[in-house]
DNA sequence: GTATACCATTGATATATATCAACAAAAAAC
DNA sequence: GTTTTTTGTTGATATATATCAATGGTATAC
């Protein structure tokens, strides 16, 4: 289970994010007080679908996932968070419960804040409140593109797409190892794990990726482009 | 094309919306005199993806189709807007532009309200700004939903929580003729038109539905909500 | 009223994708 | 170090779904 190390300060998290920037000293200090670090090892869940939403997390170390569970444990990857990044979810403000699962693929630090500081924050800054509200919009544009990729697309381009999100947003390299497993990417791509496994054998028969184990090397980056656009 | 009725009031529009509820008389005032009243033909386009986003909707007549446009005219019909809804925009504070279109199912009369007019309500008001958050998060709450209804459930059951969603959400009624055609309500499950057709004649001819031309009715909703869950 | 276009329907067929089963390889447990 | 469990891989097969083609109906244009 999760460690809980409550601190009132918790060094590793400055709270650097672009939303955080239009605190004043004042909010920033309040929301030090409240807020407090949790570690979780690999496969642990941070947050769990349906449960009760009563935290924003804010990853400071490692990286998790977060995905739907659907019915038949078939599972959708939304995406990969990653250091310095915010997890909410749309419960907030409406049912308080968590609408996705979030979990661990390595240790991963993150430091809780209580929603309802959350909720002041935007009561009492109003450029917070926009912020918010912009954010907000980015992840629903995000989804937007994540569902025509899904649905639209066969599986050639959505097996790309996913290899060009682990590269370009990622990892930003075109060689990378990562901690997803066959299992994951192929929830990433709306497909089974042996779909995803003859997909990118033949990608790496013609030349466009190198991939053993859990080492990606992307070799025709215009190729995958290619296939994600023409689905 | 559109045709432009500029009037500092329009009558047909109380912008009685919970989401303005928390508007002061004096902030009410300012909304009704920057707002005015678009009427569109059937067909017409309301909003259209990639244009510039300097404006949010409230249908006050009519119903109109909210759409992602895929390449090669496959589009995916995310919900269908009646009146007294407002539709808005993931643009709204990114990037100014729609990432969807919007089209006249019928005859629409919508009220147009400068997106400043909204930014400065967001400001000025907390509890609007607090609604309007809440109001996303719904949103997104159904993005999911229909995420996974498209990407993890097969024809059978994508037809059923159409259909389901038409009778319960749109018509309220077991029995509704609607304006949409086959290819919309294909466009709306994530299938070909060919094949909506069949899958509604199986259910047809199980007894679940009836269907003769724009007329439905929902016969056995019981086994049309099992169809939607089990997939 | 006839011609023209669009929408709905159906059947035959092709294709994409999942499922099943067997097995190899790696990791974890003992 | 061996056993057990998980993860990855491959092939054969079944199934879901799209595509293509033909036809009838219905609305629209002229």
């Amino acid at each position: 289970m999760a460690k809980f190390s409550k601190e009132s300060h918790c060094k590793n998290c400055n709270i650097r994010l672009n939303l955080f920037s239009s605190l004043t000293d004042e909010e920033l200090i309040k929301i030090n007080e409240t807020r407090y670090e949790v570690s979780f090892n690999a496969g642990e869940t941070i947050f769990k679908q349906g449960g009760p939403l009563t935290h924003i997390a804010c990853v400071t170390q490692g990286m998790a996932k977060v995905y739907l569970e659907g019915h038949k444990s078939k599972n959708i990857i939304l995406k990969i968070v990653k250091p310095m990044e915010m997890v909410g979810g749309p419960g907030f403000q409406v049912d308080y419960r968590h609408h996705f699962s979030v979990s661990a693929m390595s240790e991963v630090k993150a430091c809780f804040i209580d929603v309802h500081a959350f909720e002041e924050m935007i009561d009492n800054n109003k450029k917070f409140a926009a912020e918010f509200v912009k954010h907000l919009n980015k992840i629903t544009i995000l989804l937007y593109g994540k569902m025509q990729n899904l649905i639209q697309k066969q599986m050639h381009g959505r097996i790309a797409e996913t290899l060009l999100y682990l590269s370009n947003v990622i990892y930003n390299n075109s060689k990378f190892d990562t901690l997803l497993s066959r299992q994951d990417i192929a929830d990433m791509s709306g497909m089974t794990k042996e779909s995803a496994i003859r997909i990118m054998k033949e990608l790496k028969e013609d030349g466009v990726i190198e991939c053993e184990a859990n080492t990606f090397n992307i070799l025709n980056k215009d190729q995958l482009m290619t296939l994600s656009q023409t689905g």
